[in-house]
RNA sequence: CGCGGGGUGGAGCAGCUGGCAGCUCGUCGGGCUCAUAACCCGAAGGUCACAAGUUCGAAUCUUGUCCCCGCAACCA
């Protein structure tokens, strides 16, 4: 049996809006890892698709006034634009409305209903009519819709029902003997003790209240559940049940499918059951991986973080957005994922580490050595401290990306750039060139220019343009870039030519203090900023409820003596009657009013607001008065009305 | 008590089969001039959410408390 063989897929995604960095993540991991494997020399078949199916597409055509075929069209032209400037590598973009997608299911379908494992049986359920939607009793919120929060009505629908429960023994003894099976651990733990050990019920399999997806092709009326349609994708695509399974035979079991959380559950449970009952083998590794948080809220259209990942494509580089996606984040958990996070680490990871070493060691073979690699006769310690390191970084490597922790895997490449930045210091090769110190210079050199071979070889599975680029650069031959030469220190021939080309990666300059606040340093200061948004929004808006303005007391007041101030230009201090009592109110009114002007005046007073010491006078309330310089005038009340009335 | 994850220098994270608290970024000081204001060295900064317990020894194990996040049958 040929094990060179490996076959990995990505979930089909839901094409219900245009696809998100999130979406990108998923992808580029399953690439990465499917680039990873063709290096190491595997036949490699990577599936990626769409899941076209079911009422949500047909609602949103609807309200597009398309068909539900013409609407995913469209939105399947996009992802495939998407995945083609992120340069995904896969073999085979299925689609649910493939025909033989179609036939696939329709076939599994059948042959299950044949075993006995798909029967008859009615499902009774609570239906919302205007949604067209069942829902059980835990999701309804008051006994109502939770999305429309109509009456629900008990409703029986004939279906047809996958034996689910049958296979529960069998299940658990699969998960106990293959503890790889589902990974990462903790969503294992989460999948069994939530799901699993409260037992499985058989599932039902077909509604006959939706049009859009595939027939039961016995009993048309009936269309087939949308997971076990979306589920029998990765069957459709090596031919499964057809007269050209090849790759069926050569490919399955899957070796990984990697899928997002929320999905996760229907390929532990649901998608081992189905192949159990086809008397398939299971996949080798269900993946749940995790997902990208923007400023600490899921990617989402209505939160506003929702940005199309070709921006940031052409801020900087495929390479700058896969890198990023690849070493920021942990596979399996959830990882921030911020614009201003994503410059800086293209800035300093690769502008500054990467990029950079490219730059200085290209222009120095072509300064001292004009671009032409000589082998130097030297060795010193300085010299094995950076060949050990270069020799390993593969080797490291390849153990991480096979327990599939890529972002480590990463790390282990930039320990040489790293590596490589350093002896260069400690080498200092211009001064090398001063003393015309000229073997020791060559040795250094290639050294660096060796590192950097090295360097691009290992950095093939994660980045797309970057590696082609630096073969460029340093002009080595196609014999010395295979991945086992990555291994190998010393394989550059003498006379290669060296030449310095544009920057891999120019640096974005940051505009720091405008965005400070768009990466959000801890919970609280988002939380905080979260509850300032909401208040500057209400403020923005002017507007004020009625208890707000009933918090405010207006008293109509008379003033009964004015003063002056002194050393005050403005301000008179006023002795205001409002009924009740007899109130200090100092006001601004001196360039506006005279003293004679104000006495007897009727005024509107602001009689609870907080008493402010104003030239050393306790001033206790407000006048209300309108206009602006130099026209000021008190507001005052209209005919004869007793001082001390309330004011609303 | 529905289930699960998390709380570690200013930020983002690792460590969690118990044994000197680490990495990247940022800050401060120094070095270098090959290079993309880059690179190299050094320093400051943490009672590891809180409390009790086990132990010679706890970020790590146990119990309890507080807080945050996700899931709960179609969100990558």
């Amino acid at each position: 049996m040929n094990n060179k063989n490996y076959y990995i897929t990505t979930p089909i995604y839901y094409p219900s809006g245009n696809f998100h960095v999130g979406h990108c993540y998923c992808t580029v991991v399953a690439d990465t890892i499917a680039r990873y494997k063709r290096l190491r020399g595997y036949d490699v078949f990577f599936l990626t698709g769409t899941d076209e199916h079911g009422q949500k597409i047909e609602r949103k055509a609807k309200e597009a006034g398309k068909t539900p075929k013409e609407y995913v069209d469209e939105i399947v032209e996009d992802t495939k634009d998407l995945w083609g400037k992120l340069q995904i590598t896969y073999n085979r973009f299925v689609r649910t409305t493939d025909t033989d997608h179609n036939e696939c299911v329709q076939k599994i379908f059948e042959k299950l209903y044949k075993s006995g494992d798909i029967y008859l049986d009615s499902y009774e359920g609570k239906y919302c009519t205007p949604c067209e939607t069942f829902y059980t009793e835990s999701q309804l919120v008051d006994g109502k819709c939770p999305d429309c929060n109509r009456d629900v009505e008990l409703v029986k629908e004939e279906s047809y029902f996958f034996k689910l429960s049958k296979y529960q023994d069998r299940l658990k003894k699969y998960y106990d003997e293959n503890p790889g099976f589902l990974e990462p651990a903790t969503r294992k733990n989460e999948m069994i003790a939530n799901f699993f050990n409260k037992g499985l019920t058989d599932l039902c399999v077909s509604r006959t209240t939706i049009e859009w997806g595939i027939k039961v092709p016995f009993d048309p009326k009936h269309t087939v559940y949308v997971w076990i349609d979306a589920l029998a994708n990765y069957l459709t695509a090596l031919g499964y049940m057809t007269d050209s399974d090849v790759k069926m035979k050569k490919f399955w079991p899957a070796d990984l499918h990697l899928v997002g959380k929320e999905i996760f559950r229907f390929h532990s449970i649901i998608w081992p059951a189905l192949l159990m009952a086809l008397d398939l083998p299971l996949p080798k590794k269900v993946f749940g991986h995790g997902w990208l948080v923007v400023d600490g809220a899921k990617i989402s259209k209505s939160f506003g973080n929702y940005k199309d990942p070709r921006v940031y494509i052409n801020e900087t580089s495929v390479d700058a957005l896969r890198y990023f996606l690849l070493h920021e984040v942990t596979l399996g958990q959830d990882a921030n994922f911020s614009e201003e996070l994503y410059l800086e680490k293209s800035n300093s990871d690769l502008s500054n580490d990467l990029g950079n070493l490219v730059s200085r060691v290209t222009a120095m073979v072509e300064k001292y050595n004009n671009g032409v690699i000589i082998k130097g006769s030297s060795v010193e310690d300085v010299d094995k401290d950076l060949i050990n390191v270069a020799e390993n970084v593969v080797i490291n490597l390849e153990k991480l990306m096979d327990d599939l922790k890529i972002n480590d895997a990463i790390t282990e490449i930039w320990k040489l750039i790293s590596k490589a930045n350093k002896y260069i210091d400690l080498t200092a090769p211009w001064i090398l060139a001063k003393e015309k110190n000229t073997d020791r210079l060559n040795v250094v050199l290639y050294n660096l220019v060796e590192s950097i071979r090295i360097i691009a070889i290992a950095l093939q599975p994660y980045m797309v343009e970057v590696p082609e680029k630096i073969f460029q650069q340093i002009g080595v031959e196609k014999d010395i870039i295979n991945w086992d030469d990555a291994k190998k220190f010393g394989l550059l021939k003498e006379g290669t030519l060296v030449q310095k080309k544009e920057n891999l990666f120019p640096r974005i300059e940051l505009k720091k203090d405008v965005k400070v606040s768009a990466n959000p340093a801890s919970k609280e200061i988002k939380k905080m900023e979260e509850i300032k948004e909401v208040k500057e929004n209400e403020e923005e808006k002017n507007i004020i409820t009625i208890d707000q303005l009933d918090k405010v007391e207006l008293t109509v007041g008379q003033i009964i003596k004015v003063d002056r101030i002194e050393k005050a230009d403005k301000l008179y201090n006023l002795t205001v009657d409002i009924g009740t009592e007899i109130r200090t109110i100092v006001s601004g009114l001196v360039p506006y009013y005279t003293e004679e002007e104000l006495v007897n005046k009727k005024v509107v007073v602001v009689t609870n607001l907080k008493p402010a010491k104003l030239r050393g006078i306790v001033s206790n309330g407000m006048l209300l008065a309108a206009g602006e310089n130099p026209t000021v005038k008190l507001l005052t009340v209209d005919g004869d009305i007793e001082i001390g009335s309330n004011i609303r």
